[in-house]
RNA sequence: GUAGGUAUAGCUCAGUUGGUUAGAGCAUCGGUUUGUGGUACCGAGGGUCGUCGGUUCGAGCCCGAUUACUUACCCCA
């Protein structure tokens, strides 16, 4: 049989992990840094908890567990009749299916809010690194199996969390050494253009439209727009959003003209105006804030900031991280009033990113923390070397001896320089006769004998 | 869902207008070197050419189908 792996999934190889876990790490350093705490959740959840929180694309893309022992259920006439009608459309019952493997951390992190509300202390800030899983279609940048790490604070309504956000984003990249630009925007704006051109319940269609503006030009999305149905008097109406351009600060005050008669409309902009202020206030160091009202974003969840961040250099065109605001995630689960904001590292992509544009710092391209390895002559060497072995160990160095005692020399030499060992020790008859240690240096090839003492010396 | 590309040794890939026994590099194993790797030289093993069917005297190559992988669009981290 010849062995492969599901399409969209990967392994990591002790290089590639070494990397994947420099991110990890610098991730983790500014969660903590942040005050945020971390928790873990079940990669499977019930199939209800996480069906219609993320749109129609989303629920379209679970990965659902067939339910087991279906053989031995005594209502083999209900699962047939099920089973045919799946076959004509999209449905989801339990009898077939009651889980699912998680979308995101946001929902099965809402769930958990609710199921441990008595034991949290709000606001709650909790971060979480886990794998998530999509059954999309796969393709540059996109995978079946990735990692999500996620910062959220809930129970807090204030704007300062948005701000600790977009402060923490900048941390992350800067430290990361990667250029990134924090895209913003806010719900309640794209509500708000909704309000006003009297098209309230097509905003999702205007929000995609919009996005693709540089993409396929204005006179592309109209048209775009009117077979999905949009009035020509709405279009009209729509058309100075095309035109919104400039500094952060001009697209606001554009905005506030467009929208001057919406109550959201304007208290997104608003929003999105306290955060700019406060960041300008700060000041960020590396990244760039931008406003974009195309920003859209799929996930139904959100309700007020939107956030996607992209990374300036390397090919990937995709976001590499985003996140928002949602006012009422855990209502669905039945704790009412519980806002809250969070983001969402993408650590896979950013791997590619940082890959491609070399970004990962030297040191790291080793596989191996072992510094020292025994060479193995046979069984009385084997044994007299075992001792000193524990006793480097107790000191801290990390070494090994060669597991096979009935290798050849060049064989056991071929295994350490592979695995980019720095030191060598040959200890033979004659070794253990004189109490010494042949070490030899790797790299510049020089060998010499020396006690015990030299040894530790050598290796500290 | 829509549209392209690819499939030949463990890996990366050559393979001419269809023609004898399908090749290379890397990897593996052995030797030059039984106590010395990274360099060099010599040798060995390893293939139902993704699968099924068709055209042909003859198919890795041409045609059809199928499966897997991959890229773009949509959407997303």
């Amino acid at each position: 049989m010849k062995p492969s792996i599901p399409r969209g999934t990967r392994d990591f190889s002790p290089v590639e992990m070494q990397k994947r876990n420099y991110i990890f790490d610098t991730i983790k350093k500014y969660f903590n840094l942040y005050g945020f705490e971390q928790i873990e959740t079940p990669a499977m959840e019930n199939l209800s908890t996480l069906t219609g929180k993320y749109g129609e694309e989303g629920d379209q893309l679970l990965f659902k567990i067939l339910n087991s022992r279906m053989h031995e259920s005594s209502k083999k006439e209900d699962l047939l009749k099920e089973f045919n009608l799946s076959l004509e459309s999209s449905r989801n019952t339990d009898i077939l299916t009651e889980r699912a493997l998680r979308y995101d951390l946001t929902v099965p992190f809402a769930r958990y809010v609710v199921m441990h509300q008595n034991d949290i202390t709000f606001p709650f800030k909790r971060y979480q690194i886990q794998p998530v899983w999509r059954a999309d279609k796969p393709q540059k940048g996109r995978y079946r199996e990735f990692f999500q790490c996620d910062a959220d604070m809930i129970g807090s309504n204030s704007l300062m969390n948005e701000v600790d956000l977009v402060k923490l984003m900048d941390d992350v990249y800067t430290d990361l050494k990667l250029a990134a630009t924090i895209k913003i925007n806010n719900r309640k704006i794209l509500s708000g253009i909704a309000e006003i051109i009297g098209e309230a319940d097509k905003i999702i269609d205007i929000t995609v439209a919009i996005d693709k503006l540089d993409k396929i030009g204005v006179d592309n999305v109209i048209k775009e727009l009117s077979e999905k149905g949009l009035s020509n008097e709405a279009i009209e109406k729509l058309k100075p959003v095309f035109e919104i351009s400039g500094s952060n600060e001009e697209k606001l005050v554009m905005l506030e003209n467009i929208l001057s008669a919406s109550e959201v409309g304007m208290k997104g902009i608003k929003e999105v105006a306290i955060v700019l202020d406060a960041i300008g206030e700060l000041g960020l160091s590396t990244s760039i804030l931008e406003v974009d009202i195309t920003l859209a974003r799929g996930l139904n969840y959100y309700t007020g900031a939107i956030f996607e961040v992209k990374a300036n250099v390397g090919s990937l065109s995709s976001s590499i991280t985003g996140g928002g605001r949602y006012d009422d995630l855990t209502g669905i689960f039945g704790l009412k009033n519980m806002s809250g904001v969070g983001i969402s590292f993408g650590i896979d992509r950013i791997f590619d990113v940082m890959n491609d544009a070399n970004l990962f710092p030297e040191s790291i391209n080793q596989s191996t923390s072992v510094k020292l390895m025994f060479v193995n002559f046979g069984e009385t060497e084997q044994n007299y070397i075992l001792p000193f072995v524990a006793k480097l160990r107790k000191e801290n160095i990390s070494c090994e001896l060669y597991p096979d005692n009935n290798k050849k020399l060049n064989k056991q030499f071929d295994y350490a320089d592979k695995k980019k060992i720095p030191f060598v020790c040959i200890v033979g008859s004659e070794e253990m006769n004189n109490k010494t240690f042949k070490l030899k240096n790797m790299q510049t090839g020089e060998q010499s004998d020396v006690n015990l003492e030299g040894l530790l010396k050598t290796m500290n």
